[in-house]
DNA sequence: CTCTTTTGGTAGCTATGGCTACCGATTATT
DNA sequence: AATAATCGGTAGCCATAGCTACCAAAAGAG
């Protein structure tokens, strides 16, 4: 439970809390420890909702995917990260995305009510973690504007050019390494692989950057930004 | 200003909120009305954020553009719809979309930390204000997980027969009305309008679907949904 | 009721990008 | 170090859908 503690201290949710108050909650919060294996599902789209979970160890895709079969990737889960968030304080929650395991995982999950209603205690901290979840909530969204601005381009070019500015911006080099592989990344721009290696070549070919494997440099950044759609 | 108060208590952020509660409120929250003539921005993506708003009266867009132009309806705001909330709890917060008039409009701002810090009376109405607050920001996130959802599919007919099908489930009905024009909804699925005109009178000529303008009635249900991409 | 404005349908051309298939390179596994 | 699995680049074909332009119908304004 110690360890547990000292893990959660430092992520977003519970932020802003004291040591003491945290092994407190801990108690209070029923939570409950799961563990999976590599490529696996953790939850599916659709069922409805165990709780907010928490990435403790591991590595895991939030992935939505068609009746189809083809899937895109809404965010890569690192230790600490929150996945169920959204759904969490509505009514008849659902999963809105799957969660699959890149690596073997352990996962919190933790009842919405909890965090939200006071206990019989009225313990100080539930305003707190209220507050947390309402700003980690707000970056959610966010950033699935972010995501709907780069799925609203229509053009190929314009979604490379805006997520290699973006990086650029990052990195504040022109220089830097892709944190996604083709694949994930024609993922997340919605694009099929070969394409977007076509349109790749292209850039390359017409000197506005240079690559090699998962390293990208710009060339000519002035040019990039026009491009944008 | 009981004329607001009267108006607010009908809106979500306000909702469980007793009536003598809400017009003490009013005094606390500094709050702002502003008049805006039809076909005018109200915010410009990319401003500081200015307050979280509220469309007392009127009719208004929240659109997202890029360099070219070319832009995407995120929602149609009416009376007592809310803008802002996303950035609002967040430190540096600006305007991630405008909001653009379609009616004459009167506006309501309200800054973000006067709901959520509690003030030196230490009303008790400011949990459920920071409770409702974190409602409303879940359906936000879920409904731009939806977008993200019709953005995502590749095939033109797949976002229709989404669109439609989802039309279907909240009017229980296989005849409806549009709540968009053409323009707009191809906006809103991001596809060119004549693009968008070829593929209905395709599936019109399939025999899945009949319309009419705006009277839409679905022929075939199975079939459509085994088209959702 | 007429005139204007907005809205919706259609046609034809063309660019974009999806898809399959294949191969070489890189990385993981043992 | 050898083998397997994953990953990345390329080619060619072709369907999808974007775009311009134009016309007809509906809705609004006077």
């Amino acid at each position: 439970m110690h360890f547990i503690a000292d893990f959660l201290i430092k992520t977003p949710l519970f932020s802003n809390i004291g040591q003491t108050d945290l092994t407190n909650m801990l108690g209070c919060l029923d939570i409950k420890v799961k563990e999976y294996p590599k490529s696996h599902y953790i939850v599916s789209a659709g069922e409805p909702l165990s709780g907010i979970g928490i990435l403790l160890s591991g590595e895991a895709a939030v992935i939505k995917e068609n009746a189809a079969g083809s899937r895109i990737i809404m965010t890569i889960l690192q230790p600490g990260g929150l996945f169920g968030e959204m759904p969490a304080f509505l009514p008849e929650a659902h999963w809105p995305a799957s969660v699959y395991t890149q690596k073997s995982s352990s996962v919190l999950f933790l009842p919405p009510e909890k965090i939200v209603s006071g206990c019989q205690k009225l313990c100080p901290w539930h305003q707190t973690l209220t507050l947390n979840m309402l700003k980690i909530i707000s970056e959610k969204a966010l950033q699935l504007n972010k995501k709907v601005e780069y799925l609203s381009m229509k053009s190929m070019r314009g979604k490379l050019c805006a997520f290699f500015l973006e990086q650029y911006q990052k990195n504040a080099n022109t220089t830097f390494t892709l944190p996604l592989k083709r694949n994930e990344l024609a993922d997340f721009l919605n694009v099929s692989r070969p394409s977007m290696s076509r349109e790749m070549a292209r850039m390359k070919e017409e000197g506005l950057i240079d690559f090699y494997l998962s390293s990208v440099r710009l060339l000519n950044i002035e040019k990039l930004r026009t491009m944008i759609d």
